[in-house]
DNA sequence: CTGTTAGCGCGTTCAT
DNA sequence: ATGAACGCGCTAACAG
């Protein structure tokens, strides 16, 4: 391996002018700095950024944890928090828990040992609380995405749930609904609570009772650990008339399930649900969703976890950014 | 920051002995082994990564740099690379380029940098040949994927995109299509080449002429890149009565214009396609598609890898693993 | 404008 | 079974 001390021997300096011309600090003559970068040129000298990392007590190196790569929420998500992140220098370590707080267990020691700068996290659930206290222990700077954790007094990008959910019934019972169900992730999840509380409260907003029997709680994803849906399909009875899915997963699972069943959306039955299906979205725009700025999540709370980051001093309180939802009306409801 | 010699001293021990006890190397005594262990949980020690590194001259870190990560078929890859990256204790790294050569040498950079052990790489193109020189020139392993790179003498994994062309087109042709366009990726993209020559070499099988006018080169994605397919539709008279699409996201590219003229498939026009369209697929299955398997690209690739870096000095030479398509019928192609 | 010294946190080597 | 000295590649602080 190339080091500043081959460069220092070749071009006749001393190892530090090699290391400034490479980071522009002090002064050099224009002749030496000359040599030293064409010596480095012929050589193919590439810093080593564990050796800088190590003397600087920086890694320029961030972490992304997210809960489910193959959801194209938070894929738009990642690629808001890369740009960001990018543009301001920075290298973005992505980590894929599963929703599953064991393996984000693993990234947290994984961002620990790595001494990243910070972490942008969608928490798996409340269980997340240890990790996020292990983060603030060591003196991690890191911001919550899309949920929040009951405890942590952390920044924070959300969306607006609750309002999205109430959203969502409300065009239903304008389209004539009266009864309507609610699939949804765990209640150890804050965005799920938000949702079903924003259903709850349309319903009595409508004089429409909350039947427990109409709400299925099961996870938010990957599809491989959604399950009981078609036993709780069979239970209704009557079949509801419309569904509201807590994510985008859901009602792709959701939707798969009714037609295996014969059932049509909307001519059978309706369907609204929280966040884009991307490429469907495109294809085919069908569903009545929620649409969430997710490029926005990952933008905004990169911005912010590196404002934290550059200004370590600056105790301002706590962040908490709602952005809005927005309705999107499609095709999946159907005027009864 | 808390280091073995903050343990060492607390323990009564020299740093020595801390550092064999983490890394459970030489023989200690059960009673010291047992209060350096204590003493570690006391101070909440996190062993340093960066130091660990610059000792042992190797990161346990990998990069996987992919072209379009809101592109399913690259998700579920990256989650088969994960997956077996995580089982043999290494860390990955994500890059995204954008299929853009440039972005793609900020990474490769980074890759340098970092001191990475290796690189999975979803090569921009032809023009990432000097990327791979530079891998190649620093020791970096890497395994090329989804796209070779001419000059490159790599290991690789790829799809079989001739044949792959060649039954989506004999799908068409035996439902009695004549007029078959093609929207393609840049010729700059083995697989772009590889899916064109097999469009060509079945054209011919069937004793169709090859027409320029029927044949699109754009760009693979993301979206925001693709761009010339009105005009081209408009351009030609009349109509095909089927297109290929070079992959998923041409596919709902295409079906998004042709919608926005007023155009059905399968009713006015017929469309197949390479890879599944994520969620799309599971709702409603629609598109015949050559369905790749995306997780095993990602999977196998990394082994490849992992398998260079534990035996470095085996030269064994360079390895092509081909996995075959696989064509799925479904609803979108008319019969004649 | 340039060089010398010291140390970031850790593991290898060689002693004891 | 345990420790001391050294070096991995780099930069901050100081000297000249």
């Amino acid at each position: 391996m190339v080091t500043i001390y081959d460069i220092a021997e070749k071009a006749g300096v001393s190892a530090m002018t090699v290391s400034r011309v490479i980071n522009n600090t002090g002064r050099i003559s224009d002749k030496t700095r000359a040599k030293v970068k064409r010596v480095m040129d012929e050589l193919g000298y590439v810093p080593n950024q564990m050796a800088r990392s190590l003397v600087l007590q920086e890694t320029r190196l961030l972490f992304l944890i997210i809960t489910d790569i193959t959801n194209p929420f938070y894929t738009t998500l990642a690629r808001g928090a890369e740009d960001a992140a990018r543009k301001r220098g920075y290298r973005l370590l992505f980590g894929n828990t599963d929703e599953d707080p064991e393996k984000e267990n693993d990234y947290i020691d994984a961002v620990l040992k790595t001494r990243a700068d910070g972490v942008l996290l969608a928490p798996a659930g409340d269980a997340s609380l240890p990790h996020l206290e292990m983060l603030r222990r060591h003196n991690v700077p890191f911001v919550l995405l899309d949920r929040e954790v009951p405890g942590a007094e952390s920044d924070v990008v959300l969306g607006d749930s609750k309002e999205g959910a109430r959203q969502l019934v409300k065009q239903l019972v304008g389209a004539g609904h009266r009864r309507i169900a609610l699939i949804n992730g765990s209640r150890t999840i804050s965005s799920a609570r938000e949702r079903l509380e924003g259903y709850r409260e349309a319903l009595k907003l409508n004089d429409l009772a909350y039947d427990e029997a109409l709400v299925l709680e099961t996870s938010f994803g990957p599809r491989s650990d959604l399950t009981g849906i078609e036993a709780w399909l069979d239970g209704m009875r009557p079949l509801p008339t419309a569904f509201v899915a807590g994510n985008n997963v859901l009602a792709v699972e959701l939707m798969r399930t009714l037609r295996s069943k014969g059932l049509r959306v909307p001519e059978d039955v309706s369907l609204v649900c929280f966040d884009e299906l991307a490429s469907y979205a495109e294809m085919d725009p069908f569903l009545t969703v929620i649409s969430q700025q997710a490029y926005q999540f990952g933008h905004l709370g990169m911005q912010m976890l590196l404002d934290r980051i550059q200004s370590p001093g600056d105790p301002a309180g706590r962040r908490r950014i709602v952005l809005p939802a927005e309705l999107i009306v499609r095709r999946s409801v159907r005027q009864l």
